[in-house]
DNA sequence: GCCAACGTTGGC
DNA sequence: GCCAACGTTGGC
């Protein structure tokens, strides 16, 4: 049973498109706890949201994680976590942050109750709500 | 172990 | 660019 999760970044240091021309990302940098809890839960095959902050505000496709339980390369204490992901497909339609906060369905989830949070969890129905909304 | 000060994140 | 929210740090 795969889940479900949230990865956020600034577009203008690394974007959706970066990670397309990449073909594949390594998730790293993150130093939040429960971030890191998120993503040392993480297993090869979950897919994730890719959302961006700051600019955008939006979430623009749709990720699967390709390696995970990777030790933070850019940690040299060794304690962080991160993944590596590939871009599966782009959204047909953004979802907005706008869109999310105004579906009752979505209100409880890790993204809208933690806002700094910058790798979140979603439910199954989270996820199935916001494909909908992009048009999936 | 508490809590004030500080730094960072991210929406606006 | 501002500021609220939150996490972390460090003095006591």
């Amino acid at each position: 049973m795969p889940r479900y999760w949230l990865l956020k970044s600034e577009p203008f240091k690394y974007g959706w498109d970066n990670l397309v021309a990449e073909g594949e990302g390594t998730w790293d940098g993150v130093r939040n706890y429960r971030a890191r809890n998120n993503l040392a839960a993480m297993e090869v095959g979950d897919q994730a949201f890719f959302y961006h902050s700051r600019e955008g505000l939006e979430i623009v496709g749709i990720c699967q994680v390709s390696h995970a339980g990777i030790t933070d390369p850019t940690d040299p204490t060794g304690k962080w976590a991160a993944v590596k992901v590939k871009p599966l497909k782009r959204l047909p339609r953004s979802v907005t942050l706008a869109q999310i906060k105004a579906e009752p369905r979505l209100a409880e989830c890790e993204l809208i109750r933690l806002g700094r949070l910058s790798v979140a969890e979603l439910t199954p129905d989270e996820w199935a709500v916001i494909c909908q909304m992009a048009g999936l």
